[in-house]
DNA sequence: GTCTGTTTGAAACATACGTTTGAAGCGCAG
DNA sequence: CTGCGCTTCAAACGTATGTTTCAAACAGAC
């Protein structure tokens, strides 16, 4: 057990590390300090420090994306050719996700936290390792979503793709900071699953909303029911 | 125009390295020699790296504050005791934002894409110094939130305002680079009003979506109409 | 036991960072 | 012209970072 153990406490270490405080802002020696191995450690098994993240990355994702790729399956089955619903195709998603092998209680807090800062973090060289390394299930749900909304035109769908993405990725990456304000204003504990079963039903309310589409002049008083 | 000058130009080149790249990810020096001031400059104008965060925020953010406002009181005016419907309060304050005086064409861009790192990236001095300097607005936008939204549990409203604030944060954050992949596959252009346009349907449906609430338990099949 | 390839260890490396220093430059009142 | 704030400048400071080095420790095969 003398690689894999070191391989791993390494990957949990920077795993939570990350998930914290970001990628920037962990330093190697944070790592192999909370993961009691030594400094050279992480050169000698990944190779450099953006080598870790991308192995991080890797560990989680490859698993769910297999995950993903098997409900798209059932569910694309399950409509014997009829094309997905929205909300089918977001909660096959979600419970992917959900339903991952956990290492531990928070795993899908701080997978999902970490997937929203690969979004909003400005690494380029993560942004190039999961293009190329996942854009086959990528791709999928984006068809799936594009035969789930059929009414929508072309730009409207694209840019209530990205309106979802955000709000799905901004709230899942500061999720604990945003479970520890509600938990002090109003007492309430939330797990990650009911932030999904919330975010959802927005999203599907959002992404098949009636277009008002009013852009507003300067002057003009908009008020829509 | 000897100092004004430099803290200018400091302030420009700071607010765009930190929108383009973060705050841990932009030094000091990359932003004196884009410019083109010394080094010495930002301590001895700022004092500190935390302190030319806090002062970039402030510069945007206090003229849009008043703006808001006004905005609001106008509003809450014109509704003669009534509370502002969800579109209004929204509307109200997209229009503050695109109305705002920019210091170049891009502002609201880099505007908004501040503010969301400000909320995802991990500098605790950051979200103390915002909340401490404009509590006001931001509460007062909260409050006529909740009153547009009275059929919401306060919990419930929460994680909304999230999703809103996210998508928003998110895609207007990086609309320079939405606008351009837009154009490119589909030939379209696009304005930050008609993405503002876009988006105020897509957060007012999804805020008053009926809420499924649907947690879903290992080895159910969930599918909601 | 000895050899061999792999893994760990302590230390050093080069580089980049935020910050400080002290001298030089500048504009302007006296 | 002189003297006095304020501002700029080049240089250095101390610290922290990612990475490399090379010897020691280890495990398994023969």
């Amino acid at each position: 057990m003398a690689q894999s153990d070191t391989v791993d406490r390494i990957l949990d270490a920077a795993e939570e590390l990350f998930a914290d405080r970001g990628f920037s802002e962990t330093s190697l020696r944070m790592i192999t300090s909370k993961a009691k191995v030594n400094l050279a450690a992480v050169n000698y098994h990944f190779g450099s420090k953006n080598a870790l993240i991308h192995a991080v990355f890797a560990r989680f994702l490859t698993p769910f994306s297999a995950t993903l790729e098997s409900a798209f399956d059932e569910l694309e089955e399950r409509c014997e050719g009829k094309p997905p619903t929205l909300n089918q195709t977001l909660w096959a998603l979600t419970e992917s996700a959900v339903r991952m092998p956990q290492r531990n209680e928070q795993g899908i807090s701080i997978f999902m936290r970490l997937l929203g800062l690969a979004y909003t973090q400005s690494q380029g060289h993560l942004r190039k390792f999961l293009e190329q390394e996942y854009s086959e299930p990528f791709g999928r749900f984006m068809r799936l979503l594009k035969e789930a909304t059929p009414q929508l035109s072309s730009v409207d769908r694209y840019w209530r793709i990205q309106f979802m993405l955000g709000a799905t990725a901004f709230t899942m990456s500061s999720s604990d900071a945003l479970r520890d304000i509600l938990k002090n204003k109003l007492g309430v504990e939330t797990t990650v699953q009911e932030i999904a079963a919330r975010l959802v039903p927005f999203l599907a309310a959002g992404m098949q909303a009636e277009d008002a589409m009013l852009i507003p002049s300067p002057g003009s008083k908009v008020s829509v029911a």
